[in-house]
DNA sequence: CTCCTGCGTTCCGGCGTCCGGAACGCTGCC
DNA sequence: GGCAGCGTTCCGGACGCCGGAACGCAGGAG
């Protein structure tokens, strides 16, 4: 088991001039399904720009193996067998193994909602998110990946990998919200407080009223210490970088140390 | 979004005679790593019946698309974009989102280990799975799918659906622990029991020393219910079987009729 | 009721791509 | 240093896939 997969090269269109053409297309049929839920034959071949037949015949092959499952009206929708994979996949990972009672106790100690995240390509990829039961409003679930510059796990990824942070920029920097840090210039700026600080915030970058506190997760040896992952807190923005906030970010700090010094005792 | 995909036909050898035959061995492909959590070209060959060339292709296809990941020494590893697609699948069922709030509230109300399961094949294939900070011991939390046949949930989901009891006794009641009933008759016994009881139970038959109650989770017209998936408590035997019992049974027969009633609702 | 439009699916022939065996570098181990 | 095992690459020949057209079926409109 190790510690961390190489970062995916997320190789965006993996369709054209790859062997294993079908297999190719048959994966871009499966991304057809991250923005869509259901989709039908017609429709997939005229995102990839194949042929319908081909589409079909990918939809058949694909449900068959349990990755695409038949809906009703002859559509198609993600199978359950994804899931299955899915967690085995993350839960093959050292760092979500040692990382999971470190994130328990956080919350216990925080009472709000705590994240394990790591990049993927320029987003933030969520492994882990425990909500706090009756801690007012209900944290939004139902997102898994966001872009790393409106979030503060992005944040401290990005302060310590420096590809990252120019991808982020050649990506562009997104407008979620009215305080959204859209210039790159101050975004830099924020980075090198992330630096100093040892931590990062995000104020209603995201979701307005809703911020977030995050600590990193460093490998390495003393010289060269990289991120791999980050720990945050999130919750309403009063409550979370209200009074509570320097309480939060010692908090998350120590959690993300712990989460640290585990992995390399682990990992050798 | 729709409550349920149909229950996946687990086209096991998904392999052989199929349209688009190398979508059908890379899905083989994937499937090796179900068992496995790292394996190479060879292996993958060997097990798969396939020129070891077509196994190097197949990997190194299924990694440009991010489903696998090469890891250190030329192996491969499920990827992290199998964890994001298996989210969205589950996170589309509309059994999951009406579930998770009541879910939420049982574990509160009994303090242990709550599941939502559903049947794939011949398993059970959990959901979701809300532990206790503070319970005792932690459960065990590295598998998503067992036998059926030895769980409460498999009991219930069964106990209302002819074919999958079939299937199951086809299937062979292998034996996990001294506990476990591997005796059909017997085991169609407790069927019977589940039935007349409303609820079923797990002693130590799993994992020794666990054990969980099971309620079944119903849509349909008042003629023809059938259970779609199931929820459970699961903890230590002395816990769950214990004194408690009867408070527990109300609490996972209470929530599993909450989430049919609201499953119902939100499907009209 | 019937046409019509849209869908998913099937059929078929020709082209193109995938398969398997053998050869190549490489690493780690006797 | 030899050897054995691995992942990867190369190549020719066979075969399975691609695309267009046709089919069956649903739903809506007239």
């Amino acid at each position: 088991m190790t510690v961390l997969p190489f970062s995916p090269p997320v190789s965006d269109d993996a369709l054209e001039d790859a062997p294993l053409r079908s297999v190719s297309t048959a994966v871009a049929v499966l991304d057809c399904f991250a923005s869509e839920a259901e989709l039908g034959a017609t429709r997939v071949a005229a995102r990839l720009g194949i042929a319908k037949s081909t589409a079909c015949r990918m939809l058949a092959a694909l449900a068959a193996g349990g990755l695409l499952e038949k809906a009703g009206s002859g559509r198609y929708r993600l199978g359950l067998r994804l899931f299955e994979y899915g967690q085995l996949a993350v839960d093959r990972l050292l760092l979500r193994e040692v990382a999971m009672p470190i994130l328990g106790e956080l919350r216990e100690t925080v009472r709000e909602t705590v994240q394990l995240g790591v990049a993927v390509g320029t987003d933030v990829l969520y492994l882990e998110r425990l909500e706090t039961a009756g801690a007012g409003l209900r944290f939004r679930t139902d997102y898994h990946r966001n872009p790393a510059h409106s979030s503060s796990i992005g944040r401290v990824l990005a302060a310590s990998d420096p590809s990252l942070t120019m991808a982020i920029l050649e990506r562009g920097l997104e407008r979620r919200t009215p305080f959204t840090v859209v210039d790159p210039r101050r975004w830099r700026q924020t980075l090198v407080q992330t630096r100093e600080q040892g931590y990062a915030t995000c104020r209603d970058e995201y979701d307005q009223g809703w911020s977030s506190i995050a600590a990193p997760i460093l490998t390495g040896a003393a010289g060269r210490r990289r991120a791999v992952a980050a720990v945050s807190v999130v919750g309403s923005t009063s409550r979370v970088l209200g009074p509570r906030k320097p309480a939060l970010v010692q908090g998350v700090r120590r959690a993300a140390e712990r989460i640290s010094v585990a992995l390399e005792r682990a990992s050798s």
